[in-house]
RNA sequence: GCUCCCAUCGUCUAGAGGCCUAGGACACCCGCCUCUCACGUGGGUAACAGGGGUUCGAAUCCCCUUGGGAGCGCCA
């Protein structure tokens, strides 16, 4: 029993986006699940298209959602020749020809059967030349590519673990170009070589590719090779059903880092994007190995919900550690808006402080950025600025509050929760107040802002002479 | 145009002929909890695209229609 490789194969023309995580999300956690690999392979053949910028930024999303791959990440253009040497092989065994018709004349073919409402395909006019035909056409400076000699009657069958077995007519597939007439290898013939010498078992990716299985099928067949198993996967749509273009949120990974979305949130909701487990909506990385399976993958396209993904992350937050939030948020701080300040402010005194907070501040938080966001008063400098909502509580009553409140502050003995609690409830009661008319000024002065953790905490947290302080800004 | 794929609440989905008066989750609405906001918790609105078959019985099988999507490159 061989093991079972998987792959996952880019192209570093842009960045890892969604779809693309979720194709090595699968990818990732088959292997896992069967105890084989994940291998990584980057498909630069085309030149032009290709930067080094792309690859860094896709290795970084990969490491980033923490879906390691097993050995050296394989350069598909470092592999030409080798490609090369398959169209040779496919040439002298007959399986290939070479064909010397221009782009343009390519074009025209096209323009035409669109025009007369035909499929189109390439018409064979090169499959079946004399050798003196080529020779004249050598003669006259073409350069040939080679095309794969596809079968022209009978059908060509996938079967897919996702979709079936699906099944193309031969007529409806035309002879492929296998190596361009630069010498260089197409991706169709790069993806099958490739395949095949890495000893890749399954391939999962997008249904995009769902044809090109039919096509690179007969490849592998002309070869003699095996044909690995295939999963297609549907498309992620955008909110409003059309394709996840860059307008719609095709964001790259490192955009959901910036936005403060936590790994294993963004995994456990790509994990359910197309695929489910009976009810559960919630798993560990451990459970979603374990309960992975290409069966319970679902053949229609799925929209990108936001608001999910942030209940989802709100979920994982809540249940973090205080340390692993501190550490989430020192990663993403170089990512976001405004975040170098506020690294410049964290040093060991701010991370005490964040960090006793953090369990009234995560409660709150569905993001790392709310989390900062919510954590502001922490670092904020007296005199507060204050937002429209706790401007507005001072200005209606609540400096008066305050005012009667502070000789009460000032005398307590002890600075904790409990202490504090009973004092403000003390004056509460003494005036007749709810408690809640007693917090809200307390804690616009506090914070700067009608929301915040209880306020008890914020003032522990803030200690006796901030709180105090900024207690007698206001009045 | 041609080929292929898809179709259950707004969204993600459960459902593999009777267990479905269609379940769960997110979102939304109404309560409870409460110092605010959250969290938590109780409840509610909400879907089998349409039409034909097959069957004693269909969300589930078949066909058609409609609506989405993908591909048809010397891109990947």
């Amino acid at each position: 029993m061989s093991a079972v490789v998987t792959r996952f194969a880019p192209s570093p023309t842009g960045f890892l986006h969604i779809g693309g995580a979720r194709t090595a999300l699968f990818n990732w956690l088959l292997a896992k699940r069967l105890g084989g690999k994940m291998l990584l392979r980057i498909e630069d053949t085309d030149r032009a298209r290709s930067t080094p910028e792309a690859i860094e930024a896709i290795l970084d999303g990969l490491k980033w959602l923490e879906l390691g791959w097993d050995g050296d990440v394989v350069y598909q253009y470092g592999r030409a020749d080798r490609h090369r040497a398959v169209a040779c092989e496919m040439l002298a065994k007959g399986a290939a020809y070479r064909c010397y018709a221009t782009p343009e004349e390519l074009e025209a073919m096209r323009e035409k059967a669109k025009a007369e409402g035909k499929p189109m395909r390439y018409d064979g006019r090169w499959r079946d030349r004399s050798e003196a035909d080529c020779a004249a056409a050598e003669a006259k400076g073409l350069k040939p590519v080679i095309r794969l000699k596809a079968p022209q009657e009978g059908e060509t069958s996938v079967d897919d673990l996702v979709q079936g077995r699906v099944t193309w007519s031969n007529d409806n597939l035309d002879d492929l170009v296998l190596l361009r007439s630069d010498g260089n290898p197409t991706y169709m013939l790069a993806v099958v070589v490739d395949d095949h010498d890495m000893g890749v078992t399954h391939v999962i990716r997008g249904d995009d590719h769902l044809t090109n299985a039919a096509r690179q099928t007969q490849i592998y067949q002309a070869m003699g090779w095996d044909v690995p198993a295939m999963a297609h996967i549907p498309l992620i749509h955008g909110p409003d059903g059309a394709k996840l273009s860059k307008r719609h949120g095709a964001l790259g990974v490192e955009a959901y880092r910036a936005m403060g979305y936590l790994p294993v949130a963004l995994r456990n909701y790509l994990v359910r994007l197309g695929w489910s487990f009976g009810d559960q909506e919630i798993f560990s990385t451990e459970e979603m190995i374990a309960a992975f399976d290409l069966k319970n993958v679902g053949r229609s396209p799925a929209r990108f919900d936001f608001a999910k993904l942030e209940n989802l992350n709100g979920h994982y937050m809540r249940q973090a550690s205080d340390a692993d939030l501190m550490a989430g948020i020192e990663t993403v701080l170089p990512h976001i808006e405004g975040g170098a300040e506020i690294a410049a402010k964290l040093d060991s005194g701010l991370r005490t402080k964040w960090l006793q907070a953090m369990p009234g501040l995560k409660e709150r938080a569905k993001t790392l950025v709310e989390l900062i966001d919510g954590a502001r008063f922490l670092f904020a400098v007296r005199p507060l600025a204050l937002d429209e909502k706790g401007a507005d509580i001072l200005a209606k009553g609540g400096r008066d509050v305050l005012r009667g409140l502070l000789p009460r502050l000032e005398a307590l003995p002890d600075w904790d929760a409990a202490t504090l609690e009973t004092a403000v409830r003390a004056e509460a009661e003494a005036t007749g107040l709810k408690l809640g008319a007693v917090a809200q000024p307390l804690r616009a002065a506090l914070t700067g802002r009608s929301t915040s953790p209880g306020i008890f905490d914020v003032f522990v947290v803030l200690g006796r002479e901030e709180s105090l302080g900024r207690i007698r800004d206001q009045i």
